[in-house]
DNA sequence: AGTTTATCGTTGCCAAAGCAACTAATTCAT
DNA sequence: ATGAATTAGTTGCTTTGGCAACGATAAACT
């Protein structure tokens, strides 16, 4: 407001002087967290009630079509997610005969997760909701736009730890 | 595996056939949600140790310094929160002496938010540490294609309801 | 070999956030 | 003007997910 946005030196975007704020319609932290709470709400409202499994499900699920056998800190660190929570969901997939845990012959703290017969069935469902959900979130870009955003995105992906290590 | 790369029509990306599965690697949902939850989760813990407040309760000082005055409601809208718990949120700041609330004197439901001078003075010394993550965060990105992300970004937010209204 | 150190996973605990039900206040419709 | 519908915000309940402590196994270092 005392700021005249008359002087559109590209990349300011914030007042000058003892009223400095942040420019919301710039901000990518908040961009992103906005996006991602929504997907994720409103995916774990339709796959729960369309398919039974919640958004962290469908994650472990994917991830184990795409990599059959791996071990849970395998999950953790594509998903980003902690091994508390991974633990306990494939404790409750395993109960609910989506996956198989077998112990590593190799190494008695480890185990190799697969999707059983049903979880697969159940992944070949889920996939084609999630990718019809993608293509409306991006049939507001053209594809190379897409193409674009997507490199973007990696390369952000690719250097969180200069903001989540260095602190 | 069992489709050969041999053939890439620009936007494949998947197997066809009965072994769909995601490519993680363009999964645009996975990556927003990754990055937004690392993002969250370091701002929390940084923020909480140096300054004494979490994410949810930044964000809202963010927008209180640039809409002095605003109700609850359009708090929730703009960062994307259920109103509950940034019902809570606002009693414990209120109760921190970093936000005043008044009664709107037009509407007996509504209240005028608005930060304290000890609010505002931990808005300033937030802002340039949330800035400084920001920098970090886009550093590997020149200055160009930060404004490219934030278009894109922006386009995707205003298109949400494409994915989580329809469905 | 034996001791330390590191890693995998489980569990307890807690914070964050959504949903739903509710109250109070306002607006709308007759 | 009065009853119906809407809106603002609070509160209870639940789910989700991170962190830390732990037990069990494996690796590394004398």
């Amino acid at each position: 407001m005392s700021e005249t946005k008359g002087t559109p030196r590209e990349p300011e975007g914030q007042g000058r002087g003892q009223d400095l704020t942040l420019d919301l319609d710039r901000y990518v932290p908040a961009f992103i967290t906005f996006i991602a709470n929504k997907l994720s709400n409103s995916a774990t409202a339709f796959y729960q009630r369309s398919f039974g499994v919640n958004v962290t499900e469908w994650r472990i699920m994917s991830l184990l079509a795409i990599e059959p056998g791996i071990p849970a800190s395998r999950i953790c660190s594509v998903i980003g997610f902690d091994k508390g929570p991974v633990s306990r969901t494939l404790t409750l997939m395993k109960s609910r005969g989506l996956i198989a845990i077998r112990n590593d012959p190799q190494d008695g703290r480890s185990h190799s997760i697969s999707l059983t017969a049903k979880g697969r069935a159940t992944h070949d469902k889920v996939i084609v909701a999630a990718l019809e959900r993608e293509r409306r979130l991006l049939a507001c870009l053209d594809k190379n736009e897409q193409e674009v955003l997507i490199a973007l995105l990696r390369r952000i992906h690719d250097n969180l730890d200069a903001v989540t290590g260095g602190s």
